[in-house]
RNA sequence: GCUCCCUUAGCUCAGUGGAUUAGAGCGUCUGUCUUCGGAACAGAAGGUCGUAGGUUCGAAUCCUGCAGGGAGUACCA
C-alpha cells in the first residue's frame, strides 16, 4: 500500500514537472493525515522554485485522483495525505513484503561453548537471533540457522580437569552417577568447569595438569580416539553439553541450530590460512601469522596462527564461515555477537574479503550488548560467577507463578515476559533486564500484550456467529466493507468509519510498514514498540465504544477481531504465544 | 597513547535530517467509572536531547572540539 501511494505521488511529480523523484512517504502524527511526505521540500531546490507553490501544485493533483480523502499542505511544504475509507480497508490486504525469496540465508547465534552453561548473554544473544531468523524466514529467505562454539581448548582442559576429580580419576564408568536430566547435567559440568578454573589460578601443579589434559583433548580428536578411558569420558560429557543445549532451547522454545563445534572446523581454517599465506595475503611476523587490517580503516592486526603453530579463533572463524558457505551456498549471512567482538569481527571480515574478494558484502556483524539487572550490576564473566540464562528463566517463572490463576499459561507467559523483555530494546545497546517490569501486566511487557490479546479475544467470543472467531482475511474485510455501506446511509458524508474506528484502523494498516521496516534493518524492536502502540489504541477505542450490542457491532468486531489478528501475528514473529484466555 | 561505541524526563528506553506541543513505560500527583475482562481510560508535573561551536531553509538526528562512561588495541575467546 505504501509503496503503491509512493508510486503514485512519484508519478504526479513527473506529470507536473517531469523530474524522477524518491518520493518517500512517513506516517505523521494522526491529525494530520495517514501519510506525509516533504517532495516538494526536496524539489524546491532542484526546480528553483517555492516549495510551498511546488506543494499547491501537487495538492491539486493528487487530490483529484480519488484515493485521498484530503490533501493539505502544511509547514514550508509538507504535504499531508489523508486515505478514504475505502482505501485505508483495502490497505488491509496488503501483506509484508517478501524480497528474500529464493535467498539463502545463515544466521549464526547463540554460540555457546562446549562444557560450560548458557549465561544470560546467551539468552539475549539466542533471543535476538531466533528472532531474526525468524523474520528473515518471513521475508522469503531459505533460512539456515547456525551456532558456533569450542569444543576443545584450555577451557575444555579445565572442566575435565574438574571432571576428573569429581569422578576420581579416569574413570568413565563413574559418570553414571551424574543425573540423567541434561540441566542437571550441565549443572554438574559447570560446577567441574568452575573448580578447574579456580585451581588453575592457584596451584601450579594444576594448571601443569590441566594444561596436559588440554592436549590430550587434541590428540584425541587427532587419533579420533573413543576407546580410552579419558577419551570416553570426554565424548561422553561433550554429547552431554550439546544435549543440554537443545533441552535448553527447547526450554525457551527456539528453533534448533546447526551446531558447528570448533573441532569441526579448525582444520579447514587452518587450510586456508596457510594456502593465503603462501598467497601472501598473509604475513609472518614474529613466528606467527598474521593479518595487517588497514590501518586507513582502522583496523588493527591480528593473529591467525600463534608462533607455537597453534589456530586461534580468527583462523576457526575462517573455518566456520566457509564450512557455512559449502553447506548452505549463502547470499547472505547474519552473525550476532556479544559487542566486545565488533572490532576483532571487523579485521576477520576484512581479512575473508582480502582472501576472497566479494564475500564481505555477503556478512553482518551485529551485536548485543550486555545485560544489567535491576539493580544496575554488571555480571562479570570470570570462573563462573555469571548469571546463568536458566536462572533468568527461573526467577521469571516463580513470579509469573504468584500472579497467574491459570498455571497452565506458566510457559507462555514466563516466556513472553522474558522474551519481550529483551527484544524491546534497540539490538546494540546494553541493556537492563527488570525481573519485575517484564512479568508486569502493566506498562511496556510481554504479558500486558498477552493480555490484550485474550481480552480481544473474549470479545470475539461472545459475538453472535463465534463458532469461527478467527475468520478469513477476505470475510472479515468483506465485513467491513459491507458494513460500513449499508450503515452509511445516515453517515455517509462524514466518512463511514468513527472517528475512533477509523484511528485503530490506521493503526493496524501499519503492520506491514513495520514488519518490513524491522526486517530491511534487522531491528526486531520496532515490531514491539509498534505492538504495545497498536494496544494502547485498542484500549483507547474500547473504552469509548461499545462493541456487542451496539448497532455497529458487525464494523467493530470485525476492527477487533482483525486486531487480534494482527497483535497475535505480531507476537508470532517475536516467538511469544498468544493465548486466548488468560 | 590510539581506534570504535555510548550520553534524550527521577529511573529504564523509543525517536537518528523535518515541522505545529521531543515521545513511551515505571515512579509521583489528580480525575473518570455501579466494568462487553478496570490488568482500563483521561489529565498534571517532570527535558536548554552531555557540552561548545559549525553545516543546513530546517539538527536530538550530520561535522568538529571538549567532558564523562564503556569496549577493543598480535599470539584469549
Amino acid at each position: 500500500m505504501k509503496q503503491e501511494l509512493e508510486q503514485a505521488v512519484a508519478a504526479a511529480v513527473k506529470d507536473l514537472f517531469g523530474v524522477e523523484v524518491d518520493a518517500e512517504l512517513t506516517r505523521p502524527d494522526e491529525q494530520f493525515g495517514d501519510y506525509a511526505t516533504n517532495v516538494a521540500l526536496q524539489l524546491g531546490k532542484q526546480l528553483g522554485k517555492n516549495p510551498r507553490e511546488i506543494a499547491e501544485q501537487l495538492r491539486g493533483r493528487l487530490a483529484s485522483d480519488g484515493q485521498f480523502a484530503s490533501v493539505t499542505v502544511a509547514g514550508p511544504g509538507f504535504l499531508n495525505l489523508k486515505l478514504t475509507d475505502e482505501k485505508l480497508i483495502a490497505a488491509l490486504r496488503s501483506e509484508p513484503a517478501k524480497p528474500l525469496a529464493g535467498e539463502s540465508w545463515v544466521v549464526e547465534y547463540s554460540c555457546p561453548n562446549a562444557f560450560k552453561e548458557l549465561h544470560t548473554g546467551h539468552l539475549y544473544n539466542t533471543i535476538a537471533g531466533d528472532v531474526l531468523a525468524r523474520l528473515l524466514e518471513r521475508a522469503g529467505a531459505d533460512m539456515h540457522r547456525t551456532s558456533f562454539g569450542s569444543d576443545v581448548g584450555l577451557n575444555v582442559g579445565r572442566c575435565m580437569w574438574g571432571i576428573l576429580h569429581e569422578l576420581g580419576g579416569e574413570n568413565p564408568d563413574a559418570l553414571s552417577k551424574v543425573s540423567d536430566d541434561p540441566l542437571e547435567r550441565a549443572n554438574w559440568l559447570s560446577k567441574c568447569y568452575v573448580a578447574g578454573a579456580t585451581i588453575y589460578e592457584e596451584d601450579d601443579a594444576a594448571k601443569q595438569q590441566i594444561i596436559a589434559l588440554n592436549q590430550a583433548v587434541y590428540r584425541i580428536h587427532a587419533e579420533n580416539d573413543h576407546d580410552s578411558p579419558l577419551a570416553r569420558i570426554y565424548w561422553k560429557c561433550r554429547q552431554w553439553s550439546f544435549d543440554y543445549f537443545d533441552a535448553f532451547y527447547k526450554l525457551i522454545k527456539v528453533d534448533a541450530m546447526r551446531y558447528y563445534p570448533e573441532s569441526e572446523t579448525t582444520e579447514r581454517g587452518l587450510r586456508t590460512v596457510r594456502e593465503q599465506l603462501a598467497k601472501g595475503l598473509l604475513e609472518e611476523s614474529e613466528g606467527a601469522v598474521v593479518f595487517h587490517g588497514d590501518e586507513s580503516e582502522h583496523l588493527h592486526t591480528r593473529v591467525f596462527i600463534t608462533s607455537k603453530g597453534l589456530p586461534t579463533y580468527e583462523t576457526k572463524d575462517v573455518g566456520v564461515i566457509l564450512a557455512e558457505q559449502e553447506e548452505y551456498n549463502f547470499d547472505h549471512r547474519v552473525l550476532i555477537t556479544g559487542n566486545d567482538q565488533t572490532e576483532y569481527m571487523r579485521v576477520v571480515f576484512a581479512a575473508m574479503d582480502t582472501f576472497f574478494p566479494g564475500i564481505g558484502d555477503k556478512m553482518t556483524h551485529l551485536t548485543n550488548g550486555t545485560v544489567r539487572f535491576g539493580d544496575g550490576k554488571k555480571m562479570s564473566s570470570r570462573l563462573g560467577n555469571v548469571s546463568r540464562a536458566i536462572d533468568v528463566v527461573t526467577t521469571v517463572r516463580e513470579r509469573a507463578i504468584e500472579m497467574l490463576d491459570d498455571q497452565n499459561l506458566l510457559d507462555d507467559i514466563t516466556l513472553g515476559a522474558i522474551k519481550y523483555e529483551f527484544l524491546k530494546y534497540r539490538l546494540g545497546g546494553d541493556i537492563a533486564f527488570d525481573v519485575n517490569e517484564s512479568v508486569s501486566l502493566q506498562g511496556n511487557s510481554g504479558p500486558y500484550l498477552q493480555y490484550a490479546h485474550a481480552r480481544a479475544r473474549s470479545i470475539l467470543a461472545k459475538s453472535p456467529d463465534s463458532g469461527h472467531s478467527e475468520q478469513s482475511e477476505e470475510s472479515t474485510l468483506e465485513q467491513i466493507l459491507h458494513s460500513v455501506q449499508d450503515d452509511g446511509e445516515g453517515t455517509r458524508g462524514d466518512g463511514g468509519l468513527q472517528a475512533d474506528e477509523r484511528s485503530l484502523l490506521r493503526k493496524i494498516t501499519e503492520y506491514t510498514e513495520v514488519v518490513d521496516k524491522a526486517t530491511v534493518e534487522l531491528m526486531p524492536h520496532h515490531i514491539c514498540t509498534y505492538l504495545y502502540e497498536l494496544a494502547q489504541k485498542f484500549n483507547q477505542f474500547y473504552e469509548h465504544n461499545r462493541v456487542i450490542g451496539d448497532e455497529r457491532e458487525t464494523v467493530r468486531l470485525a476492527l477487533v477481531g482483525r486486531y487480534a489478528d494482527t497483535l497475535k501475528n505480531g507476537l508470532g514473529l517475536l516467538g511469544i504465544t498468544a493465548p486466548d484466555r488468560m
